[in-house]
RNA sequence: GCUCCGAUAGUGUAGCACGGCCAAUCAUGUCAGACUCUCACUCUGACGACUGGGGUUCAAAUCCCCAUCGGAGCACCA
């Protein structure tokens, strides 16, 4: 069999081992994708899924990885200035910088030129309905009185709306598709509208009137761009159908099309973004990099590493399915990243001070890491900091380890009193002894910021040293340091 | 109301385009155990799913129909 039909057998093994995480491509010539953000907000856990996905595809095939910022509604999505290198930066943070970066606020005047190629071909019309007014007529299947105005009215209408004449709300621009289309989805669709609002960014200002709608950028500039496959959410699936009409007007190839379901995030659950801006600016998140937020800057700032993000994202795989996802998953593949190089410190929180009765200070030593042999020095008088967690389980008479210092035994509960016992660890061992971790009293002041929380507490001295670093508290998560103020260690949770 | 998607264990995913190899993959999770001077890591084992009903067929997770459930669009938002 083997020397009949190789080419079987090597299809069998194939099969046997299956496809994880993105599905092959099969796409004829060079792939071009883009990534299409509304700067309106930091990109968040959701826009790294398209961010990654966009890139490792581009990647692999050898294609071309574009950012565009849709940044075409000054109004209501109005675009945040600082959001655009936000996003250039979290790209390169996760390994996916773009070859090239597109706004589309500059290109408003090919957007124009598209148009007004439409409304001389008769593909698109000024329409002066009132927004109900032309919703009512939409949904019986019928045309406005606009839609059969001679194009050289239209032009002149156009190049009124575009000089400013008219005010916002009064007249748009439409694309003719089918008034009577089964999906009312679809029927003669808006391409701009006319908004005064300045943009946001100084070199647009207040330059233009009249804005395009998403679907019309969007549009042009895949083509103009030279997309050929985008992955786009399902909500804007209809999107592909009302493009297809543009497409067919100018006669341009539309992209391969791929689409991906809905992704919430059990921990966050519906957080819109302009919630929370309001949020942020109420104070009750810390900013966009709050370690409660679903944004890349917060888990960046806690710690995770990009390539847990992107393996993440990546095996997530393309599913038209709208899917509910826990960040355990995204914890379980940055631990195993992190947890082999970081190096282990005490950290007490809600701290109680307990007096070892006929103790000799001393300076303990401990591993910077279990399977490693650098050690970490911690003095230590005849005071030792526990945390409040473990006070709550001790019982009177109980025989317990010091982690890395020496036994001792519980003589009293309240007030806590506890007494040296020795320090041979094979005796913990035979009695299968509790080992709790601990501070010297005289240590430093940490504060870490969790998404449940913050702690405040005494850690090990040393911890300075790791500034930007992800170290573990023992018994308690791994952290990443991020400044130190005030003789007070500022860390973030990364996860347990 | 009209239209478009989707549905595999707690979660996510493989398998579905070409029906049999699927008593259904992998990861994560949970539980139990081993290792360990951490409730981390590692290792071992267990748990756990084809939404329902019809049909086609010798044979259906895979094809068809219906139902149910979920999501989305019908915006001068992206």
């Amino acid at each position: 069999m083997e020397r009949l039909a190789p080419e079987l057998i090597a299809e069998l093994k194939e099969k046997k081992e299956p496809d994880k995480g993105l599905p092959p491509l099969n796409i004829k010539g060079r792939l071009v994708m883009r990534f299409a953000p509304n700067p309106n907000g930091p990109p968040t856990i959701g826009s790294s899924r398209g961010i990654i996905v966009n890139s490792e595809y581009t990647k692999k095939y050898g294609g071309k990885f574009i950012i565009r910022f849709d940044d075409t509604d000054p109004a209501t999505k109005r675009p945040m200035l600082e959001a655009y290198d936000w996003y250039l930066d979290d790209c390169e943070w996760l390994g996916a910088k773009p070859d090239e970066v597109v706004i589309a606020s500059d290109r408003i005047l090919k957007y124009y030129e598209v148009a007004r190629q439409l409304i001389e071909k008769g593909s698109a019309y000024v329409c002066f309905c009132e927004q109900e007014e032309f919703k009512a007529l939409k949904d019986v299947k019928k045309a406005c009185l606009h839609r059969d105005e001679e194009i050289g009215k239209n032009l002149e209408s156009w190049k009124k709306m575009i000089s400013g004449e008219f005010k916002e709300q009064e007249a748009v621009l439409r694309i003719k598709t089918d008034i009577a289309h089964k999906d009312p989805a679809i029927r003669d669709w808006v391409a701009f509208r006319i908004i005064k609002t300045p943009h946001p960014r100084h070199e647009v200002g207040g330059k233009y009137n009249v804005w395009p709608l998403l679907d019309f950028e969007g549009a042009v500039e895949d083509h103009l761009l030279g997309t050929t496959l985008i992955i786009r959410g399902k909500d804007l699936a209809d999107s592909e159908i009302r493009q297809r009409y543009v497409y067919k007007y100018m006669d341009w190839k539309y992209p391969e099309t791929m689409h991906w379901g809905r992704v919430q995030i059990h921990e966050f659950g519906k957080l819109s973004t302009s919630g929370l801006k309001k949020a942020i600016s109420e104070g009750t998140y810390t900013g966009w990099d709050d370690p409660r937020l679903p944004t890349i800057r917060a888990l960046r700032r806690r710690g995770i590493r990009s390539e847990a993000l992107r393996k993440f994202m990546v095996e997530l795989g393309l599913g038209e399915t709208d899917i509910s996802l826990s960040l355990d998953t995204l914890y379980a593949e940055n631990r195993k990243i992190v947890d082999p190089v970081a190096n282990r410190y005490f950290f007490v929180w809600a701290p109680v001070e307990l007096e070892v009765e006929g103790a000799e200070p001393k300076v303990a030593k401990a591993p910077f890491h279990p399977s490693r042999g650098e050690m970490r020095e911690i003095p230590v008088g005849t005071k030792v900091l526990i945390c409040q967690s473990d006070v709550d389980n001790l019982k009177e008479g109980e025989r317990l380890r010091l982690k890395d210092l020496y036994n001792i035994q519980v003589t009293g509960i309240s007030p806590l009193t506890a007494r040296f016992i020795g320090t041979d660890m094979d005796i913990v061992k035979k009695e299968k002894g509790r080992i709790i971790h601990w501070a010297p009293p005289d240590g430093q002041k940490v504060r870490v910021l969790s998404p449940d929380g913050e702690y405040s507490g005494i850690g090990e001295r040393g911890l300075e040293k790791e500034l930007d670093k992800v170290v573990q508290f023992e018994r308690f998560g791994f952290v990443r340091i991020d400044s130190v103020r005030d003789d007070e260690v500022l860390a973030y949770f990364t996860h347990k």
